[in-house]
DNA sequence: TTCTAGTATATTGTACGCAATTAATTAGAT
DNA sequence: ATCTAATTAATTGCGTACAATATACTAGAA
């Protein structure tokens, strides 16, 4: 008798979960920042510098785990939005050190507290939210190195 | 005095959880589909037409939450690719169904199989990740119908 | 100094995601 | 039968993501 594999499905996915709510948490905070024309990547980013600032780009795609080919023209966008500016450093021409506007600093409080207002429609409370961030950071830990297994399909090639 | 915003911190953000978690297990399951030739998408496509087949465009994207317009270029590269046929429909000439090829059937246990094993690496036990899914789904449909308050922002515009 | 290895950013190419629009088809009311 | 509203995919446009490559610059060895 061959060994049964086990099935799976669909909705009984940890990464399908994880994918779906990510979309719905990205489409909430869109329609919650679009006052401010910023895009998620561009809030988080937001977020990055406002608790450092400022950061090269390598600096800033270590906090939000973006490499250059996303946060290059992410930044420019921002740029031309008036988020932030771009310098590259005069010690060290090689890295670009990304500040933000006053427009940005004096947008702070303003963002803040409309995001906050916005969390609030979860309708989750501090020990519950808390406690769905860490059980998703302890999955995220687990799968951040893991390497999967390097096997041949032999299936028909196209 | 002023009324204090809630401070915002991106490493306590539940929506930067997922959005970097979510990242983490699309880059593993990149990997672990790479002898495949399928991305993560195409992949949950095609556990969702095991599931069900076929499907037309519409009834798929309502299983794997997607529009056509992720959808219809999705599934041309899955049909070149030799996974999906796509067919009008003879009775409903709007509607297009979505079938698996023969290969995608044969190929269905290699690549439950190759999956459960790469799952393993996770080290998570049964009821670790029937929790962590569940609570993640609980977030996910706390968010799902949240509608943002709408405000003006009267900062610069460009 | 000059060559070389390393580092930082930008660019290129491919594949999503999704809002908004378009095009084709169908069904329903008169 | 005909006109209209609704339905379904496809298309368009913009913004991520990220691997791979290219470019510019720096620092260290000989």
């Amino acid at each position: 008798m061959a060994t049964p594999t086990k099935n799976i499905l669909l909705d009984e996915q940890l990464c399908f979960a994880l994918y779906t709510a990510s979309k719905r948490f990205n489409h909430f905070y869109a329609e919650a920042l679009a006052p401010f024309k910023l895009t998620y990547p561009q809030y988080i980013t937001l977020l990055a510098l406002w608790e450092n600032n400022p950061m090269t780009v390598r600096e800033l795609g270590s906090h939000v785990n973006l490499d250059s080919g996303t946060l290059t023209p992410l930044l420019k966008r921002m740029q031309t939005q008036g988020w932030v500016e771009r310098k590259r450093d005069e010690n060290d021409e090689r890295q670009v050190n990304i500040s933000l506007s006053q427009k940005a600093i004096d947008a702070k409080p303003e963002v803040f507290a409309h995001v906050n207002t916005c969390m609030d429609l979860l309708g989750m409370d501090e020990k519950t939210y808390a406690a769905t961030r860490d059980t998703v950071n302890f999955a995220s830990e687990r799968i951040k190195h893991a390497k999967p297994k390097k096997i041949d399909y032999d299936g028909p090639q196209f």
